[in-house]
RNA sequence: CAGAGUAAUCGGAUAAUCGCGCAGAAAUGUGAGGAAAGUCCGUGCAUUCAAGGACAGGUCGCCGGAGAAACUCCGGACGGUGUGAAUCGGUGGAUAGUGCCACAGAAAUGUAUACUGCCGAUGGAUUUAAAUCACAGGCGAUGGUGCAACGGUGAGUUAAGAGCUUCACCAGUGAUAACGAGAGUUAUCAGCUAGGUAAACCCCGAUCGAAUGCAAGAUUAAAUUGAAGGUUACAAAGGCUGUCCGCCCACUUCUAAAAAAUCGCUAGAGUUUGUGAGUAAUCACAUUCCCAGACAGAUGAUUAUCUAAAACAGAACACGGCUUACGGGUUGCUCUGCAUU
RNA sequence: GCCUUUGUGGCGCAGGGGUAGCGCACUCCCUUGGUAAGGGAGAGGCCACGAGUUCAAAUCUCGUCAAAGGCA
């Protein structure tokens, strides 16, 4: 789990991150980003979307969640963030084919993912 | 020893590093389940409408007990299944009435017999009589049916036959007696015996305010105002929580954002242990403990070891059940078969 | 989280106790120089799954699974 202030949380945000309809995809799991920043010091928002649609069953939705959620965490101990530092918002999104990769593989998949949105 | 039945129980552990929710000033404490699931029953709780009547309607259905209640539980009765331990059962009424019973069949509910048949004892006709006729009449045995043919099987009786009540063995029904708290069981007697279906309508008995579900609902401050307000005589249309009586809506003033925060929110039909009552469900008393409370939504990741990268699976107001899913074990009791003593 | 509805040939739908049907699509034949349209014939169903009631269940009852929709 991320702390509160990388995390988003509003409706609001969200719809307003969709609205922008800019996103990529790679192996099941999909990143939409939200507008660019103008204040690079303000920390990035992230959400965490595995829908019910996906997966029946809330603790395979759940661990996704969290197996995504934990990557994110690490890149940003470690300052692997890539280009996420350009926008204000992003939501990652898994997909059916993703409940399938373990935690090395998507860790791999969200890294090329964070790599690709700067275009 | 093997195979079963049944009741319970555990629901990964330890260590290291990095992290999250809640409480707290901090130190620190605490943090998913036996099913949290399905949402199938029943409650509490909240709001709206009624607190009235009529008509509808729902639910339940062997007996006794437990329980707040329940498509709940416990014990028993009866019936089905099983060699057995056991297990399963929505199990009132078909003589209150109505409906349905395809195809087949003479006939499918009407105290049936038109048809196919059997008989011709008795009466009649022919006739001396025997015999013949199949006329009156008697009979319900026979009928390639069907889930089901009006108690069943076998004998006796008879002209032919028949529960005929004569007999044997059964099935049901009624009465009486005994036992039992009761469902019911057993015995004796009575010829009393007119299909099935009520998980078809229904009848009987018992019982139920209705609806909506925490996205219920309550509170707060700001903007131009109030999370709206006022009016209602009649008619039409529409709506409302079954229908009617009834109520809303209409007409007018006015306008915001599918916004935010806080509460509801977890001390309860609670947990642990013990004693007593009871066959048991359960209850009483004592003792002990406080044990998730999020709001894009907290339990995770990696590594190592343990036989082994454990199954089903994640709280969202709470509780009691039911149902379904589940890796690998452990324990108690019981049954059957085989072997030995 | 709560509520509601629906599962029948490949697709869209009827049937609400007594032999499972309709339209489109599919296959073959006719028609045409050929295709379409038209005409004729045919194949394809455990009626979502598992139990129960009944002589008999797609239909009645109960449970399970799946899909769809609604509630701010």
């Amino acid at each position: 789990m991320l702390s509160k202030k990388y995390r988003l949380k509003k409706r609001s945000a969200f719809t307003a991150t969709y609205r922008v309809k800019k996103s990529f995809y790679l192996e099941g799991v999909a990143v939409f980003v939200g507008f660019r920043k103008e204040n690079t010091e303000e920390p990035t928002k992230i959400g965490f979307v595995v829908s019910k649609k996906t997966h029946k069953r809330a603790v395979k939705r759940n661990r996704l969640k969290r197996l995504m959620r934990e990557n994110y965490r690490l890149f940003l101990k470690n300052n692997e963030t890539g280009n996420a530092n350009l926008y204000k918002s992003l939501i990652f999104v898994g997909h059916e084919r993703a409940l399938k990769l373990n935690f090395n593989r998507i860790k791999e998949v969200m890294r090329l993912l964070l790599e690709k949105i700067d275009d």
